[in-house]
DNA sequence: CAGAGAATATTTGTATACAAACAAAAAATT
DNA sequence: AATTTTTTGTTTGTATACAAATATTCTCTG
C-alpha cells in the first residue's frame, strides 16, 4: 500500500506564477507609460512624491516597499533626471528630503494618465469581475505583513 | 460641471502588488527551501532538469521564462556548485546540453519536500478556496501570452 | 548627561532581469 | 550550392533586489 506522491509541478507554484506576471506587467508598463527612461520603481516615487509632498529617502522606500539600498540607486536616478530635488532636514541631519522638481510635477502628472489603463491590460485575461477579485486577494496577500512576524 | 477625476492609486496597480507578492514570496522560500545558497530561479531549473533529463540552455530557459543572458549566469553559477553538467551537443554544435549532477539529483530530490509547502506559505492570508481561485487567475493572466502579440 | 541602542543613508557584493550587440552554426530560401 | 535568416550561447551595460558592513546622527534609558 504507498501512500499518493504529492508532485511538485513549477507551472502551478505561487512564486513561478507571480515572476511571470511581473514580466508581463513590466513589459506593458513599458509599452505603455510613454516614456522609455522611467521604469515601474521611479514612476512608483514619483507617485508617491506627488502624493505626499516630501518625504524622507528611508521614509519613501517603506511605502514604495523599496529597502535602503534599492531606494538609494532609484533616487540617485531620478536625480539625475532632474525630477526630483534632495535637501538635508535641519530637523535631523540623518535625513534626506526628497521632492518633486517642477519638472518631475510635469512629468507625473502626464505620465500617470498612461498608466491608469497598465493594470487593466496586464489583467486583460482576465473578465471585469475576475480582475477584481484577483486585485482583491492580491492585497490581501501581501496587506497582512504587517501583523504578522 | 466637472468630470470625476479617476485617481491613481500606488497600492492598488497589479504592478505594485504584484511586486510586493514576489518580495514576500521570495522570503518565504529563502526561509524554507533548507539551502541558503539556492535561489528560486536556480531551484526552478533543476526541478525542470529533474522531470526532462537533459534540455538544451535556451530551451531551459523558455521553460522556465528566463531569457538567455539570466538563463546564462543561473547554469554558471549552479554548474559551480556542481550540481549540473554541461555537454556540447554533437548534433548541433550551437547547443550546450544541460542535465542533474548526481550531486544535483540528489538535492533536489531532497528540496522539493520542502519546496511543497512554500506556496501555501505564500498564500497563507487566504482562506483555502481563495488560494485556489486566486492560483486559477494568476495561471490565467500569464498563460494566455502566447496567443497575444 | 553618558552610554546603549536604533534609525538614516551609503557602499559593496551577489543574483536576477533584460536590451543590445556579437560569433558560430544550423535552417530556410532562392 | 550560395545567400539569407534564424537559432544558440556569450558578453556588456543598466536597473532592480537585498544582505551585510559602515559612519553619522538621533533616541532612549539608566
Amino acid at each position: 500500500m504507498e501512500k499518493f506522491q504529492q508532485q511538485y509541478i513549477l507551472e502551478r507554484q505561487a512564486g513561478h506564477l507571480l515572476r511571470r506576471a511581473r514580466q508581463r506587467h513590466s513589459t506593458i508598463f513599458q509599452e505603455n507609460i510613454g516614456d522609455p527612461q522611467l521604469t515601474p520603481l521611479q514612476f512608483a516615487a514619483l507617485v508617491k512624491l506627488r502624493d505626499l509632498g516630501k518625504v524622507s529617502q528611508n521614509h519613501l522606500g517603506r511605502l514604495t516597499a523599496m529597502d535602503a539600498a534599492t531606494m538609494q540607486g532609484v533616487i540617485q536616478r531620478l536625480g539625475v533626471r532632474g525630477l526630483i530635488a534632495r535637501r538635508p532636514d535641519p530637523k535631523d541631519r540623518r535625513r534626506l528630503i526628497i521632492s518633486l522638481s517642477n519638472e518631475g510635477k510635469k512629468t507625473i502628472s502626464k505620465l500617470v494618465e498612461f498608466a491608469k489603463n497598465i493594470t487593466n491590460e496586464t489583467l486583460a485575461p482576465l473578465s471585469l469581475s475576475e480582475k477584481n477579485t484577483f486585485l482583491l486577494l492580491l492585497a490581501k496577500v501581501v496587506e497582512l505583513d504587517t501583523s504578522e512576524d
